[in-house]
DNA sequence: CGCGACCTTGAAGAACGTCAATGGTCGTGG
DNA sequence: CCACGACCATTGACGTTCTTCAAGGTCGCG
């Protein structure tokens, strides 16, 4: 087998949670099959009934439906050691669509190998459903967001959420970040249109607070950027929280 | 004990799933501390780090968030049979916070108690989960709702989904559905103020869709409400769907 | 009776969307 | 090497949806 490819994976759940060392060797020796996928491209479409879960290995992935005119809202972005679709273990067919925004490359593994997993190792069991559970709580301030804050508001939000997640798992460092997405899919993410998006992000380049370019966000002010987007990070329940 | 509380909790679970005669008893045999709610009276705020989880009884609740200038996101609407907080097992302090809609009744089950339930039968684990991951699948239908659809197709949908939930658990019939919630609380689950919220129910009950008054949804043309919200009731994960 | 909670309506304004045009960058192929 | 098209970012002018502010109006209840 090629390097370990849940290293990131082990990552993830130990930012949220406790992994024993069986349990991490037992998520090493999982198995699936690798995939490449083309920007744009679709792994699972809403109404599918999948047989694997997908665990992002590089890129950008996003989870999203599309509505009348054409409309589409991204419901959430996902990294390396990422598993967007999990919830398809217990939920027969799929209400929303799960994508690539980038090239990126996933590895498939098929739920049977996953619910032998679950019933071998119980405390892999309860990081998973944590797991679901910081995602629904993702949903809920993504929700907020859009409900109630205004668009720069939103903007900042989503950067600071975005450069806060891949810090936890040691992709960003603490002024860059590398998010390549297209400022329409931070539209489509936060219910605006890539016109307005691109008004406000000058308007938060020109002070100084943060950039946004060929799918880098460089923080210039992270106190300002956190004051902006009103960001508290209690809701992504990570167990370490760092000092910018 | 009182006539078994846990009465529409069965209920609810045998409509997302499957329960066995033997997890139903043990349902049955759940114990748990009862209390009223008054009308706005929170169960647990954001921030808290509950040992108990609440099983609604009578009422309405909701889940919400404060944010900047004193404005409201309410997340979601719970009905007798719902859980609100089961997620608060797995996630120590809470990222919003769980209060009644009007005078509602509770019974606050401890997490003690449910872990070592869900140690007994692993099938109610699941379910459990299950329910988790469709709080979620709902998160992403607000949230979309919220994002690319106008206030006619939000407060459409909202009607749409309350009543099919209520219908599921025996709680409404095919045209009329007690939601005793105000126009207030509608705008801040959708996004809106009161104001516009008025505006558009009155649109709805001219055009002879549906009407809304003193916390009563009347159903007045079923397809064309459906219509209106673009609805489809795949995302509540319902085993049985009902025709209308 | 009078107060509070909720609903309703109007007028003015702000935030954001739509339409349209321009320019930059990059990879590809002639 | 340059031309071309695809994709993305940018900017301006103008519309629309929804908000804000303000003023009643209705109903239930102490």
């Amino acid at each position: 087998m090629a390097p370990v490819f849940s290293a990131l994976l082990i990552k993830k759940l130990q930012s949220i949670g406790t992994l024993s060392k069986e349990d991490e060797q037992e998520l090493r020796n999982l198995s699936g099959a690798s995939r490449e996928l083309a920007p744009g491209e679709a792994v699972v479409h809403e109404g599918d009934q999948p047989n694997s879960t997908t665990l992002v290995q590089s890129g950008v992935l996003c989870r999203y439906k599309h509505v009348a005119e054409g409309k589409r809202q991204i419901m959430s972005f996902h990294i390396a050691g990422d598993i967007p679709d999990l919830q398809s273990l217990f939920m027969q067919s799929m209400d929303h669509s799960l994508g690539a925004v980038v090239r990126s490359h996933v590895v498939l593994i098929r739920h049977e190998v996953v619910r032998n997993l679950l019933k071998r190792c119980p405390g892999i069991g309860f990081l998973f459903w944590r797991d679901t559970l910081i995602d629904a709580s993702v949903f809920r301030e993504w929700m907020t967001s859009i409900g109630r804050r205004d668009a720069q508001s939103r903007i900042a939000h989503l950067f600071c959420e975005m450069v806060t997640r891949m810090r936890a798992v040691g992709l960003a460092d603490t002024h860059h970040c590398d998010l390549p997405i297209t400022q329409l899919d931070v539209a489509d993410a936060l219910g605006l249109t890539d016109i307005h998006v691109c008004r406000v992000l000058k308007n938060l380049r020109e002070r100084n607070i943060v950039e946004f370019r060929h799918g880098v966000i460089t923080v210039l002010d992270w106190e300002g950027l956190q004051e902006a987007g009103e960001f508290d990070p209690a809701y992504l329940h990570l167990k370490t929280e760092r000092v910018a």
